[in-house]
DNA sequence: GTTGTATATATGAAAATCCATATATATAGT
DNA sequence: ACTATATATATGGATTTTCATATATACAAC
């Protein structure tokens, strides 16, 4: 991955704030759809995106399908995400202060 | 400056290496046209959006404009971008590793 | 266990929007 | 006049969004 390929997928705020959210661990499509308040065809085809670019896995647990960060991500990836969840915009992130919420939202 | 909006500067090629160029000391147009290989309306074209956004700022010396990295750039942006350019990406890129040509060149 | 229904997710296709590029032209400095 | 840089416009292409529909699982009721 370089990374124009990374700035590229990261420069749309769907995949952007999933991601930020996944760092918390997996989350379901019903998650990202509350927390984010977008369609469902929306946040699956962004989900799609990231998946096909290798930056998250999916598991399926019954009807639930969770996304998280791929495990085989190279430093500097993970770090640059660590570095924009640590940064004053995403601790303003209202979004991201959420709890998990599939247990008792889907 | 969002997260989201860096990401969206940062996602073009012209741009991205245009910055990473930067980190080394100011740049002149012509500096990046020929790093770059890239014509000059181009140049000056992204560079305008990058000046739009007060990531960079502009001086001009003779009938050269030299652009450089903007100086009250909140830490976090600074981190990312230092980040990128050690990342193995970045260090496999030969553009990089030229030395300033302006004295030369222009 | 089969049928029916509800929920979760994915995707094809069309529409809308955005972005980058090229060409031409303008401006500023020497 | 010449060089360096900026901008306007038009265009093509890529990306995003939406709608409709498909698939997959879960859970009843029978």
């Amino acid at each position: 991955m370089t990374h124009l390929e990374l700035m590229k997928l990261l420069a749309d705020d769907t995949r952007l704030t999933s991601i930020l959210m996944m760092m918390s661990g997996p989350r379901c499509v019903c998650d990202l759809m509350t927390a984010l308040d977008l369609s469902q065809p929306k946040v699956s085809r962004h989900l799609a995106i990231l998946r096909d670019a290798s930056l998250v896995n999916t598991e399926r647990r019954g009807q639930w399908v969770y996304y998280s960060l791929a495990t085989d991500l190279p430093d500097w990836v993970l770090n640059t995400i660590e570095l924009l969840l640590q940064s004053p915009p995403a601790q303003d992130d209202q979004r991201l202060h959420q709890l998990p919420s599939c247990q008792t939202e889907c």
